[in-house]
DNA sequence: AATCAATTTAAACAAACGTTTAATTTAAAC
DNA sequence: GTTTAAATTAAACGTTTGTTTAAATTGATT
């Protein structure tokens, strides 16, 4: 990918906030344009058409989405703690990202834009790697039971946080959580703790 | 609520269908007019504005989310057993109003719209109680674990149902379900069981 | 057959949309 | 200082948007 300049990267973080906040079709270029402080045909000039920003800033994001693991493989860690780890990784990265998950989840069920995901499945596919070599290890060590359905983690991490999240409201009430910050330190404590609980115990029951 | 007739039943349900695929902003009342053999008129007419329209069907849809459990109380059962069956009817329950959970959750997200979502939140407040009560008997039989948090449950159950449907693309490639009903089995089947061993593994893990 | 309200229609409305144009400004190279 | 390409602008473009209008049609009630 070509490397954008400073007024193009604004642009990019500009149409991040607001299609994550609005969705791309209930954000307009001239919203863009004037969070951004540029004129309407900047946009085009820069990226062709409203379209083409979009995939821009996707193909742009969707390298920050690859989990970092270099240390977790190479420390001395028991597969529980690699699972507690992992699992750490995981929501961090996709709580620093969740405004470019909120776009592509949206698009990917609308289907409206015809956008490549390859390279966002890719990395599912290599995150999901990542775990089944941690699994694998449990498993031969006799700690975690033998049939488990590794594909089908990743979804109730992922999909434990994303509902979490998406219900801000609700639970933000549940559990009395009144600011941003309060929220987003209830998911980097609390809420990692109940997942990694989750995925340990269920690597663990036997039917 | 009033009764609605059936061309205005007709009109809610192609509503329910173009918000859920295309979202909010991505349908006009052009083409819900059209797919649904009607005047453009007809919507304002019928529903004052298109914005009332997503009012009225999210209103008219809410009351089908509310889980009927008198059977599962009535009938004698282990915790264990209450479990799947609260499980299977909570995925089939939101697997039937998929579309709707889509159009409900986009417009929590974006809060473009101001919706009122008391009974929303009510519904799953009510559906929560159930979970509870079921868990505390468990907990009472010496079945179930003392510490468990039960609010971080259905996000977890709901979670990993709504981020597999989401992502059907990568997850129909994954495990190879070439057409919608295959995806929809796989739901009904081999989904529902992987959340039910999972929420039954947390409540059995000890930390 | 006449009346009347409810329904349905085609047309028009202003506003907002994404995009393009053509002119202007900026800033570095010569 | 002149040249040249890139950046930036205001204005206009043709569509599409949601909504309204006013006339036409329908169908039951008198």
């Amino acid at each position: 990918m070509t490397e954008f300049n400073d007024k193009q990267n604004e642009i990019l973080l500009v149409a991040e906030k607001l299609f994550s906040e609005h969705g791309f079709d209930g954000t307009s270029v001239r919203d863009i344009a004037k969070e951004a402080n540029i004129n309407i045909a900047m946009i085009s000039y820069y990226f062709g058409s409203k379209e083409k920003l979009l995939e821009a800033l996707i193909i742009n994001r969707i390298s920050d989405l690859r989990l970092e693991m270099e240390n977790l493989f190479k420390e001395n860690l028991t597969p529980f703690e690699k699972i507690d780890r992992l699992i750490e990784l995981y929501i961090r990265r996709i709580n620093k990202n969740c405004r470019m998950y909120q776009i592509i989840h949206f698009e990917i069920a609308t289907k409206k834009r015809d956008i490549n995901y390859q390279s966002f499945n890719e990395v599912k596919k290599y995150n999901l790697q990542a775990l089944m070599k941690i699994i694998e290890e449990g498993q031969e060590k006799g700690l975690f039971v033998k049939n488990i359905d590794v594909a089908l983690i990743p979804p109730t991490i992922m999909g434990t946080y994303f509902h979490f999240q998406m219900n801000k409201p609700f639970y933000g009430e549940i559990f009395n959580l009144k600011t941003e910050e309060d929220f987003d330190t209830y998911i980097l404590t609390h809420l990692i703790k109940h997942i990694q609980k989750t995925i340990k115990a269920l690597l663990v029951y036997e039917n």
